[in-house]
DNA sequence: TATTGTTATACTCTATAACTATA
DNA sequence: TATAGTTATAGAGTATAACAATA
């Protein structure tokens, strides 16, 4: 009674096991492309908040937070090592008193650049044996994971 | 000229991008998740050494390192504190004399399994409203990632 | 009172360098 | 000499708690 299993079927429990089984290793490989700048490296939050104000210059420090889906006191010390390293400015808002005005510095849009650019050729050339298909199908699977998870993140649960 | 875009074309470029781009938020999701049991939370890393044990009893710390993907400092020292939260233990080899022999403790293994279980689940509920299609191509999607990042990991580029 | 941001504290991850012990 | 593992050190991420300043 052994059914030909032509396809195993997929369940969002088994989807989960495969996302929690490879999400870390592919986060490992990244995290070591943007390290591997020696002197100028850059850990993955750092990169994503100089991201995240290269498409939203003057951010504040809470937006940061939010994008990066960690608390205030974290961002906080983060930003404060990107501004001692000279890649982001923090001045006043001139109106909220209460807000810090965050952008980056031509220096820090230069190795913004630098470090993506570094880091999606080595990405690019691990996924050079892939086919247009399979490729296909691995940005429409981050394109699905990414609808999901980008709201998620909090904890709508429990 | 401008073709009208059916589907856009995906290269390892764009691939590369849209990786760079999702895997941090869903690994951010995952880390929340393992660290919401709040009495006996788990690192990431922490629990796929756990995985890893449960997987291959009687592993040396080297082979947990390299599956971890990180030095063998780093592993002594994650392992350390899993022999002192009592999840892990640490012997001596009775031949290779350099070697320790880890496994998980009865403790471990339940821990694991809960930590696991849970997480699972959380993920699951937040593909719950993806289709099968969908749920499938996320699958492939991860086997894909796998195979090219699995022994990509360590350098083998510049 | 609620929000923005900082500081203090504590813990984990992580690497490199230097070391011990064994093979 | 090479390998297995540890320890020391340093820096980064991270949260919670407590705080200051502003709205």
């Amino acid at each position: 009674m052994v059914e030909p299993k032509v396809t195993a079927k997929v369940t969002p429990e088994s989807c989960a096991r495969d996302i929690m089984e490879t999400i870390p290793v592919v986060m490992r490989f990244i995290r070591g492309e943007m390290r591997r700048q020696r002197t100028r490296s850059l850990s993955v939050p750092q990169f994503r908040a100089l991201v995240f104000l290269s498409r939203h210059p003057g951010a504040s420090l809470s937006s940061v937070a939010d994008y990066l889906g960690v608390t205030r006191p974290t961002t906080s010390v983060l930003v404060e090592r990107l501004v001692r390293r000279g890649l982001v400015t923090r001045t006043a808002h001139p109106e909220e008193r209460r807000r810090i005005v965050l952008a980056l510095t031509p220096t820090g849009a230069h190795e913004l650049q630098h470090a993506r650019d570094v880091a999606r050729n080595r990405i690019a050339a691990v996924l050079a044996d892939l086919s247009p298909v399979e490729l296909r199908n691995i940005s429409r699977g981050m394109a699905l994971l990414e609808r999901v998870f980008k709201n998620a993140s909090p904890q709508d649960g429990s």
